[in-house]
DNA sequence: TTGAAAGCGCTAACAC
DNA sequence: GTGTTAGCGCTTTCAA
């Protein structure tokens, strides 16, 4: 089973060539004769022989590897960035690096650690350190000593004192684009559910929320907004909270599909026909799909999100020295409206 | 920016020692003092030193990574199993290299060669190619050329003519456990819906459900058997499709959650109630829980089907030469009772 | 216990 | 156009 795996040199004696040449052909970067390729592409083929990436790497210092450290995979907000992060990577010759962090600060740690090891080229994170109002010092120095040899891209997140490209949905303008839709359906009463203070992509939302319902000559009623989490449970607990009230309003706005999730599940426990409300949700995860009432959410833009990360990771190594590049860019989401908030 | 990245040579030089005990510090492999052990440390820390796997990797001919070839992220039920690998896979050391294939066999044959060039230590693959009962010829011969170099393993999937490692959940049991369930709460009158004929999960699990119903007597009525697909849409129009027969069963089997929220869908939008059926989804992912009723559904046991997976793999290369090695094993699911085959 | 040196497979000057 | 050769950064005999 010890099958002899060729190198260049192999070829190049078989082909009575040398090396450099073999390698000439390899990468087309250098011109060779059409024949001498010809006849050592014949052999590669002959022998079946794949160059060896590693050394490759070794000697070009690069990897054309991206890092990308998320907290959960099965978490459909991120796989649908992960997919489309790979889809455009695959195109531009890159190869994802996945790491799961498991919600856990020590893994991001291991993580960050691993990935400047093997020299990944880019490193793009999400959730977890940088989704937090407050930031960790501890935890940013480690990015930093990162950001010393690689660059980072924070994903609808960042860290205080910590300079890095970011890309961000407006989550404002989500909110905006929400609250719209509900206005403009007549609903003057509105709740929000979910989501954690001091997590900064809720702390955005219910900022947005307050202002919005300001602008909008709306009241903001304390009892309607209901902090939980971001798991159906914690959205299903949300609902029964909210539920408690005598006066309900009329439609609810959840801080992700999950919460929305599991706001259903609250009102179908209660026996409570939840077409009574409009409900709306964020992410626009294929849950949104299979819920009855189907969701209104907001989608993120995840093509958008992931090409851009993308371009701006790879580009980072020559845009060092231009002076005015623009390390953060916003991206918009837009509204996808069904059933939920159906007239 | 250019900052110097440190290699064991500057280390060494700094604490006049040879690279090679630098390196015999970071291994731990060999006999060091304790003097001159705790002066290189000292100085690995001050430099924030990290070894260059890349190049550690050329030298030792293994780079610790484990390539996994699946369809698409986004599926529950590769992500909860990609979680599970990943998980395990840090604790022994090794770290995955996550290929989404976009449900493309030319993308999956473009990920064996990437991942064969980098080296990796293993492939595991998911559904695609291996999960045809047909087995394509071309596609089958792609994967023998990689197993002369690496070992590769197939999670619930095969490929006739290629003697690879396999791990599969025992989707026999798994209907059986179903069937057992639906018999126990009184049903005799049992339906079937989506998959596609030709793909091997559902060829097991159809087989499965026809022979069980004999087994307990009950009849196999081809009508409440209906063909559509793995997706939300294809659940909802078999379900359309099974509310035409005047005679209804009053349990519905689906090849996955997703067809099973499909089904709910299709019920809602015709005002049925869908608890006048007993339904059972498969899989067992988190849509599960959020469905109105929940779905009872049978759990792959991901985190068992990852660690043997894993196991295999690793161990692939000692297990070389000895003859008997378990090549395939079988996992046994269970089910997850929920609301929607309550009594 | 430590150092010298060869080598992992490929690339990229530099010559010719 | 093509060959020679010196690395890339680390590991690992072999000697001392």
């Amino acid at each position: 089973m010890e099958k002899k795996t060729y190198t260049i040199y192999d070829i190049a004696e078989a082909t009575n060539v040398s090396p450099a040449t073999v390698s000439r052909v390899l990468n087309g970067n250098y011109p060779v004769s059409k024949k001498t390729k010809e006849k050592v592409m014949a052999k590669i083929q002959e022998y079946n022989f794949q160059p060896n990436s590693i050394a490759r790497s070794l000697s070009k210092k690069e990897t054309k590897m991206i890092g990308l450290i998320l907290p959960d995979i099965t978490n459909p907000f991120f796989s649908s960035f992960c997919m489309e992060l790979e889809k455009y990577a695959q195109k531009k010759g890159y190869t994802i690096f996945l790491c799961n962090s498991m919600n856990n600060s020590e893994m991001e740690s291991v993580y960050l650690k691993v990935l400047s090891e093997r020299q990944v080229e880019g490193i793009i994170m999400m959730g977890g350190r940088i989704n937090k109002s407050l930031t960790d010092t501890e935890e940013a120095a480690e990015v930093l000593e990162v950001m010393k040899k690689i660059p980072v891209l924070m994903v609808n997140g960042e860290m205080a004192g910590v300079d890095c490209y970011q890309v961000r949905s407006d989550e404002r303008l989500g909110m905006k684009m929400i609250m719209e839709h509900l206005v403009e359906r007549g609903h003057k009463n509105i709740g929000l559910l979910g989501g954690k203070q001091g997590i900064t992509s809720t702390d955005i939302k219910v900022e947005g929320f307050k202002q919005l319902l300001l602008e909008n000559g709306l009241v903001y009623y304390p009892e309607w907004h209901i902090y939980s989490g971001f798991s159906v449970e914690s959205g299903q607990k949300a609902m029964d909270k909210l539920l408690e009230n005598k006066e309900l309003p009329s439609a609810i706005i959840c801080m992700n599909d999950m919460v929305a999730s599991g706001a259903l599940v609250a009102c179908n426990h209660q026996q409570i026909d939840p077409k009574k409300f409009a409900l709306v949700g964020y992410d626009d995860s294929f849950v949104a799909d299979i819920l009855t009432p189907s969701l209104t959410s907001i989608n993120h833009d995840y093509e958008k999100l992931g090409t851009v990360a993308l371009d701006l990771i790879i580009n980072a190594k020559n845009e060092q020295e231009a002076l005015d590049v623009t390390k953060k860019v916003t991206i918009d989401p837009f509204l996808t409206k069904r059933n939920s908030t159906a007239r």
